[in-house]
DNA sequence: GCAAAAAATGTAAACGCTTACATATAGTGT
DNA sequence: ACACTATATGTAAGCGTTTACATTTTTTGC
């Protein structure tokens, strides 16, 4: 990338140089040692008085306490790592912290591994899957001793990895019955294809469908799956349904909803493949003065805050982003600490019957 | 906790026990070393391979890595830390990541970072104080080069503690002139006084505010001060402003609305401390047949996502929320790797004008 | 072809913690 | 007061990397 180099030694002697000024700042951080020393005990007294207080007499803890204290000791992460090889640590790479789509079960994954003294390690991936490979193994180095991975689609390679390295994994906002991996999750295809039922069941028969790219993406593809098989049980054939294809954001959901409205003969009703879109499409639906859900039906998919907010409310597919964050949590936490083993575990959603969805 | 417990020294015999099957699922993860001997050179050399490609030779680092494909190796961290006493990683402690809040800046934040081969580490306090410390001292001992947190308010040990270890600290969300510490944000209290001129300007004569508890919430305290000060100076009294603390959340928001509009004499007006609880509001005052703007008006701060949704669209504060993320970044960045010395920089907030605001 | 310089590789000593084992000290029943 | 047990503390050996320094191999200029 440089336009000129230097010999690969010269190199790392600049890299030595760098190190060397990052660190000479003068800041000498206390160890286990340094308060070993204040406090005049061993250094195994310190790490007993920390991690199992009840193994050490009362005045000797209150001392090494107030050592740790004044010297503002934090044990070193890394070299409990190498030390005790147990983290308590446990990683999630999701594709996103932007939009909220996540961030319900997240938090509740996050609150259920806290009360059993775990922590968690977050990661986004962009929806780049390898940049995804990046973070697992990011995580992994970080002392991860479980995962939480999003969706199925994946390298191979990097299920692999993962097993090679002996760690539970638990895939969610996804269910499938048959596969090797351990889905605790829900069905989006038999979920979209309630929802569609009900569509077509209201007198819809030209659909359009706004949703993200189906080729990397195995919960995108299962909820397209699910209007299709819908469609086609109702004898509709494929030319009725339109379908684009574009990443998750309000502006894309607003800008393939004007293109779908322009055409020739455009959907009574625009099936989007995530909240997100569907509150972009309901927005441009506005602004082009077409009244939802007289003039055009709308809706959505994971009933998020957003689509709770918006006027009429979306009608959209309930996810129990909750339930569903804890089952994972708690999965996880029962391999490693029970080492009882992985079961996959499907979760019911429900139609959120909002007014943007009205009859043909 | 437990109802009856055991001898000292038994307890850590269980818990070495437990400690040993949760590694006796007979994995062993390949290390360093198996690489070496697989690849049939030094440990050394494998290292290099890895951090100083250049310097090794072509043949070498080819057969290193194909070994390290082989046996899925990936670094212990931990040893890393120790070894190397670098970790590329920066801290951050949001309050929540349950709404949108800080997603923005943070997801800035995050790219700016990996840009400079940065990872990002992410904990979320829940707005509670001691919580925060915990996540703090979490995030320093995983190796945290540099810290990123929200505003002002927290305990000096905290500041002590972090200044101790002699880590680099940004605070955002927030702008502050004089403070021993490095503010990259807005003035909050400035950015609500220009509001509330614009309110008042408006006729609005009695107001009423949601805003999140104030005590341990600099930025709060500082909006609500905005409030204060711009009505003093418009000669209005203390008892033409009605003021309810509470939690951020949709549902606060429009609890503590109908409280406000259920008083004697309603304010015309209601200012909310966050977008959030604005939407809550917004979504109540629908509910209870009030027109807004014409019955009553309603604003915001912080101007995410949700702000544009609604209808309709809120008026609130616009927050540069990818600017200061990238620029938090950048400074973290030019501290750690160039020594440049921190500093404050302040940003600039402007009035986004929505429909839910109107003369009183 | 040869000495000298450059490049590639190897050796081994940290890094800060945990914990098995050894030892010292306090508590018990006789 | 005694042997014995239970409790408290100390000693020192790793854990898996990086990197200064030493050594070997390759390249270069003549």
């Amino acid at each position: 990338m440089q336009a000129f180099s230097f010999s690969p030694q010269l190199t790392l002697c600049l890299k030595v140089l760098k190190n060397m000024s990052r660190f000479t700042n003068g800041q000498k951080v206390a160890t286990l040692k340094d308060v070993a020393r204040a406090a005049a005990v061993s250094t195994a007294t310190v790490s007993r008085c920390l991690n199992m207080p009840e193994c050490v007499g009362e005045k000797t803890r209150a001392r090494v306490l107030k050592a740790v204290e004044e010297l503002s000791y934090s044990p070193n992460f890394g070299a409990q790592i190498m030390a005790a090889r147990r983290t308590n640590t446990i990683g999630a790479v999701i594709p996103t912290m932007e939009n909220s789509i996540f961030a319900q079960g997240i938090q509740a994954f996050q609150e259920e591994l806290n009360r059993h003294g775990f922590t968690l390690l977050v990661a986004s991936s962009s929806y780049k899957p390898d940049l995804e490979a990046a973070q697992v193994k990011n995580l992994i180095a970080r002392g991860a001793e479980g995962l939480l991975l999003i969706g199925l689609d994946r390298d191979e390679e990097i299920y692999q990895f993962i097993s090679n390295r002996g760690l539970p994994l638990v895939l969610t906002w996804a269910y499938e019955a048959d596969t090797p991996h351990h889905t605790i999750g829900f069905d989006n295809q038999q979920a979209m294809e309630e929802l569609t039922e009900m569509v077509i069941g209201l007198g819809h028969r030209r659909i359009g469908s706004i949703i993200t790219n189906t080729t990397q993406n195995d919960r995108a593809r299962a909820r397209l799956n699910g209007i299709k098989s819908a469609m086609s049980r109702h004898h509709l054939t494929s030319d009725q349904l339109i379908i684009l294809e574009t990443p998750y954001s309000i502006a894309n959901g607003a800008k393939y909803f004007e293109r779908l409205m322009q055409q020739s003969s455009p959907p009574s009703v625009v099936m989007c493949g995530n909240d997100v879109l569907a509150v972009g499409a309901l927005m441009k639906a506005k602004e082009m003065g077409l009244r939802v859900p007289e003039d055009v039906s709308i809706t959505g998919f994971d009933d998020i805050e957003l689509a709770k907010v918006v006027e009429p409310r979306l009608t959209t597919v309930h996810v129990p982003h909750g339930e569903m964050g804890k089952r994972a949590a708690a999965a996880l936490i029962n391999h490693i600490t029970a080492s009882k083993s992985l079961a996959g575990e499907q979760l019911e959603t429900h139609i959120c019957r909002g007014a943007t969805l009205g009859p043909a």
